[in-house]
DNA sequence: TGTACATCAGTGAACGCGCGTTCACTGATGTAC
DNA sequence: TGTACATCAGTGAACGCGCGTTCACTGATGTAC
């Protein structure tokens, strides 16, 4: 067998990395393979050895984001890992809405470069999209203290990942700089307001 | 002069409404000059005696949903045209989260949409953009209570909006019908508390 | 340890195709007389 | 009122271009002896 299986792993990876930094920039649509092999240190001709169509690694780049070793820099330099509780939860909703995360448009949340083109897409994409969702939400519902008023732990989650979603979301499309971290900073208030934190 | 101008124009008005409904079904790239005019009642050739190229429709579509005489089902069935005060607000975000809304992809709120593709677009597309969101923002800072705590009606106006559309833009992405209905019906309990609203 | 071999990841020219845009034209319509 | 004319919205063939994909090939590498 030449080349090792380790080696061809590591070039299929090396491909899902570029690809899901260039789709985030430019959509499943616009980017073409001899950008992504390009990227990845190759030529587009051996991109068919890794993947029988363009449209299979539209699921392997969503998915890319949650299994990769390497989080981006937005994440390293926003969450703090010794945050416990809510707290958690708390960083991490800072460093999503953070002004970091809004300018890395390659290395930021599928949910908030790619949420038209994954409506658009196949179940296997869409799924994908739900799973980033799901971790995100399992993330949030485990830490979150329960409610008072009995609002089920996996409810005030879902609202919560929707609102830091749909923040960032609208920053990034009003193109105004400072309309977007008007929008930041009053998703981030609401957010805290949602689950009784200071500030 | 041969032709009216008012024919003109709405020969425009027609070839703008075939783009917004097909740029929100496909995106952007996805969709052609050719399906628009076919969609128009024209052929593709008569497109340059409207428009200079195919990006000048892209802010166009987007803010048609805005300016247009005939608002889409969803608008028509669900919001109550007899509301007044904090009951507008509440027509609107019960008809944004709706199923109608959710499946009329075609004739939603470019928000939901065409998110992505704005983020990636020029500055005329993020700033019609802009103006839905604005609208959207202006009619609930409108009729709002003021908060006790002394939140600003606009902030707490960007939070709600930025909720609703976070939920739908996630209910739209991740495929499963019954996730989707969850994603809205959370969102649509979290804004109303947030709001002080009663159920 | 050295060598011949088989495998298959990666190359790059070539393919068919459909796109956005152009352009010479056609013919429906408003206007002048 | 009727007719000749000028305008320009709309037509459809043609253009250059770049895409996704194919395919004959090359050559780096692991294995057998």
């Amino acid at each position: 067998m030449p080349y090792s299986a380790a080696h061809k792993q590591q070039t299929r990876t090396r491909i899902i990395e570029s690809a899901r930094r260039l789709f985030n920039r430019n959509g499943f649509e616009a980017v073409t393979i001899g950008e992504i092999m390009k990227d990845a240190g190759l030529t587009h001709g051996g991109f068919y050895k890794h993947f029988a169509a363009k449209e299979d690694l539209y699921q392997a780049a969503v998915l890319q984001f949650i299994c990769t070793d390497t989080p981006p820099r937005w994440q390293r330099r926003n969450i703090d890992p010794s945050a416990a509780g809510e707290g958690i939860v708390r960083t991490i909703v800072d460093a999503y809405l953070s002004d970091d995360h809004l300018r890395d448009v390659g290395g930021s949340c599928p949910m908030i470069a790619l949420p038209s083109d994954a409506a658009r897409g196949s179940d296997s994409v869409k799924d994908a999209f739900r799973q980033v969702m799901e971790m995100m939400v399992g993330v949030f519902a485990e830490h979150l203290e329960p409610c008072e008023d009995g609002q089920p732990a996996r409810e005030r989650a879902l609202a919560l990942v929707a609102m830091v979603v749909g923040g960032m979301v609208l920053a990034r499309s009003v193109g105004d700089r400072k309309l977007a971290a008007e929008i930041r900073r009053s998703t981030r208030r609401q957010v805290y307001a949602a689950a009784g934190w200071q500030r």
